[in-house]
RNA sequence: GUGGACGUAGCUCAGUGGUAGAGCCCCGGGUUGUGGUCCCGGCCGUCGUGGGUUCGAUCCCCAUCGUCCACCCCA
């Protein structure tokens, strides 16, 4: 199967296959018609940025910094990292374009991101998001509309059985007193900890509040709790948060152990989750980040983002089969004889041009009529047209309904139609258009 | 980075210490030019790779590469 001398694919970067190409696109032509909706504006970014860029923006002592990021130096001597999320290159590219000044921007983008991680279940080293990030809001009206958006697009794709969690952070300083706290109490205990614990103790004592590990349970059910710390204002930001979200009739679970891994994150943060996709239950999470901009240089502006995990969601949409399913020819020519194809070359054009939004499929590298028939089959198509020597000389096509009944026989005369060759792109027409809104795949 | 499972035909998978099989797919025929059902036939493998044990290894052992799942972390 490997071959020493087949190329390999790079671990963890996927082919998407046209049979898998159908949940793709149903889920990004959902996304741009919600994000139109909700007056969201697309924006393309590089997926090359600074390395600089992604330690200031994510934070140096976070694991996507420290061992997650593709990142090397280019013929010029910089130092280049391709984009392990798209918050940091959306926000840089306000900053660069000049865009902010106080002005309010509703911006999106798609695309791939890169992350060195081992790959697993719905985690890839390439992978793809959809990102939302609405900038010089400062709540929380924008973040009830934001959750709300989320809510939209779940039920617009047919999925259900996801839970919104959301909690707050607070601001900056708050965070700090409850880390502190956090890390008095854990440091009292240290010897309980497991050894991932114990490292996390110093890097992020927040994450241990998510350790997986039963026997450590007690334990932080025992430890101080976020919310006891919020300043009074993200308090009340989070407070009203929760009646709007009530307002709107979308459910959701106060989860104090929600932290974000990324550190630009501050007050509202919350995540969509399923337990549909093993490990990696995270389908969509994201929050406010009131500080980054101006941790980038830029004035100082409120802003609240989300990311999307596109192979994730379509995972679901596969498990739900929920994508309507893509379109298959709906006419196949058989032809055989030189001089025939050279008609069936621009037959196949004047039946694109009489038909539009109807496929067809002219067949291609030869074959007898017995294959081309079975091709015809397979190929979906509900209308067969014939064209041989003996039609070319006798100047007419054939046309064979695929599809009419469901014990259709070979040549019986009754199902075939005959038609002259210059007038058959409108009997093709006319034939279809008998049949308007019948799908007829029997 | 750590741990576990698994690599046999294009795909899904059987199999045995004596150098391999089925189904699907593809191609051809039954029907000198008519599909989906049926019948017949054909094509397809360095049994992931390298080494070791053995008279002999696809099978046992070691290494290596790859895939999957989990931890860590995250979308």
């Amino acid at each position: 199967m490997t071959s020493p001398n087949l190329i390999q694919p790079v671990r963890g970067m996927n082919d998407v296959l046209p049979t898998q190409i159908a949940a793709w696109q149903f889920l990004e032509a959902t996304a741009r018609e919600l994000l139109h909706a909700y007056a969201y504006a697309e924006m393309r970014v590089p997926l090359v940025e600074q390395t600089d860029l992604f330690k200031r923006a994510i934070g140096e002592y976070t694991d996507v910094v420290e061992k997650e990021m593709y990142s090397f130096e280019d013929k010029g001597g910089e130092r280049l990292t391709l984009r392990p999320e798209a918050t940091a290159g959306m926000v840089r590219a306000l900053i660069s374009n000049g865009m902010l000044r106080g002005a309010r921007h509703k911006i999106w983008c798609v695309g791939p991101m890169f992350r060195h991680e081992k790959p697993q279940q719905g985690r890839f080293r390439q992978f793809h998001q959809i990102d939302i990030e609405a900038i010089g809001f400062v709540g929380p009206d924008i973040d009830a509309e934001l959750i709300a958006l989320t809510t939209k697009f779940w039920h617009r794709l047919g999925l259900t059985n996801l839970t919104l969690h959301i909690n707050s952070l607070g601001t900056a300083e708050a965070r700090r007193e409850y880390r502190a706290a956090l890390t008095d109490y854990f440091r009292t205990h240290y010897a309980e900890l497991d050894a991932d614990s114990q490292r996390r103790l110093e890097g992020n004592p927040l994450r241990i509040l998510d350790s997986k590990n039963s026997s450590l349970q007690s334990l932080i059910s025992g430890a101080p709790l976020l919310p006891d710390y919020l300043d009074a204002e993200s308090a009340a930001h989070f407070v009203e948060l929760q009646r709007m979200l009530e307002a709107l009739g979308i459910a959701y679970q106060i989860n104090p152990r929600l932290v974000r891994g990324l550190d630009y994150y501050s007050r509202t943060v919350f995540e969509w989750t399923t337990d549909a996709l093993g490990a990696q239950d995270a389908v969509c999470s994201g929050g406010r980040y009131d500080g980054l901009i101006t941790q980038l240089g830029g004035e100082s502006t409120p802003a609240i983002g989300f990311a999307m995990g596109v192979e994730r969601v379509v995972a679901l949409i596969e498990q739900t089969a929920s994508a309507p399913p893509l379109g298959c020819a709906d006419i196949y020519l058989a032809v055989q004889g030189q001089a025939a194809v050279r008609v069936a070359l621009s037959l196949a054009e004047q039946l694109r041009a009489a038909l539009p939004g109807k496929r067809v499929e002219l067949n291609l590298g030869g074959g007898n009529f017995k294959a081309q028939f079975r091709r015809a089959d397979r190929s979906g198509a509900r209308l067969a047209l014939v064209l041989g020597e003996d039609e070319l000389n006798r100047g007419v096509v054939q046309l064979k309904p695929l599809r009419e009944t469901v014990e259709q026989l070979g040549t019986e005369a009754a199902t075939v139609i005959e038609t002259s060759l210059a007038t058959a792109p409108q009997t093709v027409a006319h034939w279809f258009k008998q049949r308007q809104g019948d799908h007829g795949r029997g």
